[in-house]
DNA sequence: ATAAACCTTAGACCTTGATCTAGAGTCAAG
DNA sequence: CTTGACTCTAGATCAAGGTCTAAGGTTTAT
C-alpha cells in the first residue's frame, strides 16, 4: 500500500475493491457470476485478487448501469469490446439508442411536468371540487398526470 | 373516488376492460390488490363489474407507468383524486409535490443524457477501442478481454 | 495467540411488476 | 342443453438485480 505505485498487480481484496468503487461485494460475485467481470486471480487461501483494471472495468459497468443500460446490454457492450475493429462501431451505436430512449423519456416528463404545472397555477387552490383543474383531469380527463 | 354524475353504469367484465385498455386480465387484478384501482361492483356470479371510470382510471395507471412512475408513485398521485374531501387545498399541495418529484426526475435524466451524448459526440465510431471514450474506462489497459 | 475483521461457498431470500396454474363456477351461442 | 369462452380464488412462478445466511477458513492487529 506504501510505494506501490507500479502498474499491474495491486492485488487488492474484494472488499476493497468494493470500497473503492462503492459498491456492495455480494455485487461484484454476483457481476462476476453473470459474466459481466472476468474471474480474477486467486491467493493461495481462495481469496479473490483484484487489480486496477478490474477496478476500472466494474465503475465502467456501474457508469454504464447508471447510464440506464441493463446488464444485458453491458455483457453485450463488453463483448463487442473484443471486436476489436468493429466493436467500436456497434457500441457507438448502441449508446445512440439509448440516448434516443433517454431523450424521448425526458420529452414526455417534461410534457407531463408542463401540464401539471398549468394546472397548479390555474387552480385556486379553494373552492369546490368541481372547478380544480387538478382534480378535473385526474379524475375525468385523459390528458393528466 | 370517481363516483360522478357521469355517464351509465355499463358494467363490463374484467376481459372487456382489458381489452379496452390494452393490458392483462391479471394485470387488473394485480392493481387491485395493490390498491391502485378500487374495489369494482360484482355481479351475484361474483363477477368483477366495471363502469367507464374504472377504465379512465386504469388508462391513467398505465399512462403514468409508461412514463416511468413506479406503482407506489402512481398509487400516490391517485391519492390526489381521493383527497376531495379534504378540499382543493390539500389537492393543490399534493400536485406540487408531484411537480418537484417529476422536476427531479427531469433533472437526473438530463444529467445521464448530457453524459451519454458527450461520449458519442467524442467517439469517433471506427477505428482502434482506444479512441472510443465509451469503451476507454473500460479498456485503458491492454488487458482487455 | 487470540479476537476482530475479512473472505469462501452454496443457496435462500428480497422487491417490483407482473404472469401463470389449478380447480372450480358462469355465461352466451347454437 | 351442451360446449366453449369467460371468470373466480389462492397461491406459485418469473425476471432483473441484487442481498443475506450459514458454516466455515484466513489475516491482521493487539
Amino acid at each position: 500500500m506504501l510505494a506501490c505505485m507500479n502498474t499491474a498487480q495491486a492485488s487488492l481484496t474484494i472488499g476493497a475493491v468494493a470500497k473503492r468503487v462503492g459498491v456492495a461485494i455480494d455485487t461484484i460475485r454476483y457481476y462476476e457470476r453473470e459474466g459481466l467481470l472476468p474471474e480474477p486471480l486467486r491467493r493461495a487461501s481462495g481469496y479473490r485478487s483484484y487489480d486496477e483494471g478490474a477496478v476500472r472495468q466494474l465503475r465502467f459497468i456501474r457508469r454504464a448501469k447508471d447510464l440506464g443500460f441493463t446488464l444485458e446490454e453491458i455483457r453485450d457492450l463488453l463483448a463487442l469490446s473484443a471486436d476489436r475493429h468493429r466493436g467500436v462501431k456497434a457500441v457507438k451505436q448502441r449508446a445512440q439508442q439509448r440516448l434516443a430512449v433517454i431523450e424521448e423519456r425526458i420529452a414526455e416528463l417534461t410534457r407531463v411536468r408542463d401540464g401539471l404545472a398549468q394546472m397548479i397555477e390555474s387552480c385556486p387552490g379553494h373552492g369546490s371540487p368541481e372547478q380544480c383543474p387538478i382534480l378535473r383531469a385526474l379524475v375525468a380527463d385523459e390528458s393528466a398526470v
